[in-house]
Order: C-alpha cells, then sequence, then structure tokens
DNA sequence: AACGAAAGTGAGAATCATTGTCAAACGGCT
DNA sequence: AGCCGTTTGACAATGATTCTCACTTTCGTT
C-alpha cells in the first residue's frame, strides 16, 4: 500500500472543492485586499453558492498556508489578498485619514536580513505608519 | 481671566476625571500592551470601578490625541499602551507562533524620513513580520 | 464501480469585542 | 449655589467570527 508521507507543514493538503476553487477565484479576480463578508457577497453574486462559515474556514486555511496574505483593517477586520502584488506601505493622517503610499526598499531590505539572521524563511511584512499631516497640524 | 487656547487637534481638551486618571494610571502600571477588557478587569480588581464602556472611550480618545499607542493583535483586539517604550518589533513564526523581538534602527529612521517629506508630523508606526521559522521549516 | 473513513460544507446558534442609547452624575464657570 | 455641556454607566444592540452537527464529498482501497 502507498504510505502517505505524514504532513511536516502541520497544514497541508486540502482537497481540492468547488467552494475552494470558487474563493480562491474570486480573490484572485483583484490585487485589493477583501474581508470574508464581501468575498462571500462577491460570490454570492456571481452566482457560486458558499457558506459564510467556509468562506471564513477556507480563507484562513490559505492564509495559514501561506497561500494569500492576511492583515487586519484599523477597524480590526480580517482581509485577505492573493500573494505579494506589488508591495507598499501607508502613511496615514490620524486626524482627517488622508493616505499617502510609500515604497520602501529600505525596509523590505532590513526585514529581509534580520529575518534571515533569525533562521526565517518566506517571509511576509505590513507596516502602518501613522501621523498627523500638515494640513491637521495647524 | 484665562483665555484657553483653542484645540486645533480636533479633538483634544478632555475632562479630568477619576476614570480617565483611573485608566491613565493602569496603563502607565506597565509596559505591556493592554485591552480594553483587560484594563477594565484589573481596575475593577484594584477597587476603582469604571463602567466598561467607559473604559472603551477612554482609551480612544487617549489614543486619538496620541497619548498612548494602540494596536490590533492578531485575532484582531485592540490593544494600548503607555506610550513609546523602548520601541522594538516582532518577528514571528506562522506554524508554531515563536516570536523574536527584533530593534530597528534603520526602520525607525527610514519612517521619519519618509514621514518628513510628507509633511507628517508626530509619527507613530507599527512593523509586523511573518515568516517560518528554521524548526517550522523541516 | 462500490465502500468506509476522514475532510469539507452549510444553516443557524453562539461568542465576544466593541458601539449605541439615554438618563443620571460631574466639572468648570459665573 | 446654579447652569450647561461633558462624561459616565447599565444595558441593549451590532457585527464579525466561531462553533455545532448532520449531511456531502473526496480519496484510497477493494
Amino acid at each position: 500500500m502507498t504510505r502517505v508521507e505524514e504532513r511536516r507543514t502541520m497544514e497541508a493538503s486540502r482537497r481540492p472543492t468547488r467552494q475552494r476553487a470558487a474563493v480562491a477565484a474570486a480573490l484572485a479576480d483583484t490585487d485589493e485586499f477583501r474581508s470574508a463578508q464581501e468575498l462571500h457577497a462577491v460570490l454570492r453574486e456571481s452566482g457560486d453558492q458558499v457558506g459564510l462559515a467556509t468562506v471564513y474556514r477556507t480563507l484562513q486555511s490559505m492564509a495559514a498556508d501561506g497561500d494569500i496574505d492576511m492583515l487586519r483593517t484599523d477597524e480590526g477586520e480580517a482581509v485577505y489578498r492573493a500573494c505579494s502584488t506589488g508591495h507598499h506601505h501607508h502613511l496615514v493622517c490620524r486626524v482627517c485619514g488622508r493616505t499617502v503610499e510609500v515604497e520602501g526598499p529600505t525596509v523590505e531590505a532590513w526585514t529581509s536580513r534580520v529575518s534571515a539572521e533569525h533562521g526565517f524563511t518566506d517571509v511576509r511584512h505590513t507596516l502602518e505608519i501613522v501621523g498627523t499631516c500638515q494640513e491637521c497640524r495647524r
């Protein structure tokens, strides 16, 4: 009999299902971060009937497997995105909410180096900068 | 009579109340990040009776005024900390959760520069790095 | 092709942090 | 002391996320 290799990543080999494919497809459809609720709505509209709980479970497992990126909005809602689209950071004004996108080769490099030093691989990061913009300072 | 300077930060001059003081004190009591729920519990134990809603409101306003730092845990819970204690970042293993604290003068410098370039002041940032540690990679 | 075990799914209930409501208490000022 | 806008607190209401559990589906095996 074929011995099944035990999984070492603790969370691997998911079964291919209609729902999982639908979620993956919906996610691949955009570069933006989407919440489970949004994706569920999108799927419903596009006709792919998928339960809300399933959307949550699927997104979680995909994120756990490193197949997609996940982060939290300011309101604490979890949002997901198909992996690594051009990466950048946000500079947000705490008063008016004005947002500026900034790129950070410096940061990218630093995180890579530090991660490597500690033996971490397959690294992903999130940097959020909040301040008061010129307009709101006066 | 002393003319009160009008507030310019849109959200300033809060009234000094027993509750506000209690929250501030509880927060000053530790260098760690605490959730509203935790602080509420701490206050209750220490005898300072403060309503849960009040704890939430107070923490929010203090964060809005830049008096304390606020960020979200992985679970999306908001946590607060008395401002700028030695600042550092976390390198987290996505599999086992192992965490390494790292300091980043590089990052600190970069964020300062970029912020200044865009006219932002009183800047605060959060950097989260997630990867797979050596142990969990095999 | 059929079978059994395990993984995946869905509808709805259950959690739980956070926010809204509104009358009562309080702080600053005259 | 008295006025008034601010703050508070008990409790209801939200809303995202998780749990339950019976029903399906997938897969490796006959």
